[in-house]
DNA sequence: ACGCTATGGCCCC
DNA sequence: TGGGGCCCCTAGCG
């Protein structure tokens, strides 16, 4: 039970706002935190509550569901998707034969006739619109093509133990094999620790510390640094006056852990000693401060060379900077290194070779540099994509892998740097798009898979779970396009753009908006109060199931948004969205 | 419960 | 080539 318990940190489950989130620095102490978090029988006994509250509409809800069928403007409850015209007849004359259907109003494209946005946990695409997911036109999410069911979830198949010669054998010799060619994957799909939640604004980027295990740097839009220890969460730093606005790259040299480097887009570079906290600018794109947004340089890809002691930085104009980490001076001068005026999105130093250079820009390429032989247009390879490129990265080992994300909802994989880059070896279909609110997804390997298959990203669109409409982070097996997990928790209502594998252990750090969560895989104790858990569900739903479908509140997480369409936790199938590879040479998808 | 707003990217003129 | 407007499966705040 323990373990479950853990996870449910956030127990202010009933009133709004006045519930009090237990953020780290209230609680220090996180065995207290274990200690008040709510178990699941808590959760039941909350909805419980709640319904008569609502009873009146409860009643209601629940005939028309049947009357109106799945699809049409069921759960009336939700205020947006109800019409006028039908809300009105819902309130004041109970249910009856209410088939208004002339004024359906799409809320994407504004047109009648049609609707389109939440069911629900469901989102109903705009047939007006091209597809949300592949973004191709003639089709919606819920037929495109690269909508396919994952075939398992994040909970792994029940062990095969029947004992018979061919188990032994397959233990004895196979087994012990396998494990030795590639190491069990384990998911980190458990919250471990609660909602932390010191951040002010959205996280924008998170970093392991390199050498110290537990040890966890965040950053936010607002330019907060946040140095903890997810072990001892007590153990908090945060610089506020180190940038002032979005902190969109950390880099720690493993040989040289003691200095922090961060850049921003207040256009500066700043070097923070972790030991006594002192700061120091290593570079200012904007010494005469604030001449409008035409020339106001912003910092987004940030790398170490740390056999050269050399630090790259691009900026928002397409231009990289060399910077001797030591004498703190610049070197040369500013090289163009995509489209002119247009943003670096992200640098990467290949991690067996760091003299070579990966840049990814919103002039919709990627490109591959030698930074001995810096020159404008002297890239060894462009590689181009459907539209602004987020992140790109050399695989971890390697280096001879490039892995990037691109606005077009497409993941891409070239496996061999040294070969043909014309086109990728495959582009995986992956929700990512996203709009200014967000921070950027970003696919990133897993540090730890020598295989250099693994990949971890944040997803966009929302699934329905349960009847609540979440969104999952995937970790991605990038050979084959499959998704070999999709890890979420229904406290988890808002979408977790910013996602970081430990180099070493299995844990998984998210951003999501303002919070921060860590992962850690599932014991199997965890799994047995999961299936019991789910049980004591089933029972419930079979024994008062009709009162069961409203409990708006009872998911909301801390960051109570909006961002959770309303209604969105009625009792629906569960529907997946998955993603497909395109191998080279395909027809386009 | 609203309505506002971040300084994103794209399209169009 | 540059500015204005438009589009949103956002999130949090007043």
């Amino acid at each position: 039970m323990g373990p479950t318990t853990r996870s449910r940190f956030v127990y202010n489950r009933r009133g709004r706002g006045g519930g009090g989130q237990c953020t780290v620095d209230e609680a220090s102490d996180d065995d207290e935190q274990r200690a008040i978090s709510s178990s699941s029988s808590d959760e039941e006994a909350d909805n419980e509550e709640e319904e008569p509250e609502a009873s009146g509409e409860e009643v209601d809800d629940g005939d028309d569901e049947e009357s109106e069928g799945e699809d049409g403007a069921a759960e009336p409850a939700n205020k947006e998707s109800a019409p006028p015209p039908a809300a009105g007849e819902r309130k004041g004359g109970r249910k009856g034969p209410i088939t208004i259907s002339l004024k359906k109003v799409c809320k994407v494209c504004k047109r009648t006739g049609h609707e389109a946005g939440f069911k629900g946990a469901v989102y109903i695409d705009c047939p007006m619109k091209p597809c949300f997911l592949c973004k191709m036109p003639g089709h919606t999410t819920l037929t495109c093509p690269h909508r396919v069911a994952m075939e398992h979830g994040v909970i792994p198949a029940p062990r095969r133990n029947t004992n018979t010669s061919l188990d032994y054998v397959f233990q004895s010799q196979v087994k012990g094999k396998i494990s030795m060619v590639k190491p069990q994957f384990l998911v980190p799909n458990q919250l471990e620790c609660g909602n932390i939640k010191f951040h002010q604004r959205r996280v924008t980027c998170l970093e392991f510390h390199p050498t110290k295990n537990s040890v966890l740097l965040s950053g936010d839009k607002k330019g907060l640094l946040g140095v903890w220890d997810y072990v001892k969460l007590h153990e908090k730093i945060t610089y506020d006056s180190v940038h002032s606005c979005i902190l969109n790259s950390m880099k720690i040299d493993a040989a040289n852990d003691e200095i922090l480097y961060t850049a921003s887009s207040d256009g500066t570079i700043s070097c923070t000693d972790l030991d006594t906290g002192i700061g120091s600018p290593l570079l200012n794109l904007n010494p005469n401060g604030w001449n409008g947004p035409s020339t106001w340089r912003m910092i987004y890809g940030m790398d170490l060379n740390t056999d050269k002691g050399l630090l790259l930085v691009a900026d928002n104009f397409g231009f990289l900077y060399l910077l001797d980490r030591r004498s703190k001076t610049r070197i040369g001068h500013p090289v163009l290194i995509h489209k002119k005026g247009s943003k670096v999105t992200s640098l990467h130093c290949n991690p067996a070779q760091p003299d070579v250079l990966l840049s990814s820009g919103n002039d919709h390429y990627a490109r591959i540099w030698d930074t001995r032989k810096l020159e404008p247009n002297s890239s060894l390879a462009s590689l181009a994509h459907g539209r602004v490129v987020n992140s790109g990265y050399f695989s971890p080992q390697s280096g001879n892998k490039i892995l990037t994300t691109c606005q077009d909802n497409r993941i891409r994989v070239w496996d061999y740097i040294f070969g043909n880059l014309q086109s990728p070896s495959r582009e995986i279909v992956h929700s990512h798009d996203f709009n200014r609110h967000l921070t950027p997804f970003k696919a990133e390997w897993d540090p730890k898979d020598y295989t250099e298959t693994v990949a971890v990203i944040g997803r966009y669109i929302s699934e329905n779970y349960n009847g609540v409409a979440l969104h999952p982070i995937d970790f991605i097996d990038t050979n084959s396009g499959k998704l070999l997990a999709e890890v979420m928790d229904p406290d988890i209502t808002t979408i977790s753009p910013v996602n970081k594998l430990h180099p070493r252990d299995d844990v998984l750090v998210t951003g999501s908006s303002r919070s921060i969560f860590i992962w850690k895989p599932k014991t199997e104790a965890d799994l047995t109060e999961e299936r019991a858990k789910q049980k004591a569900k089933e029972y419930v739903y079979g024994s008062c199931s009709r009162k069961k479908s409203n409990g708006k509140h009872d998911n909301s997480s801390d960051d109570d948004s909006d961002g959770s369409p309303d209604g969105k936790n009625k009792k629906a199938k569960k529907t997946r969205y998955t993603h497909t590879v395109k191998g080279k040479g395909k027809s386009k998808v």
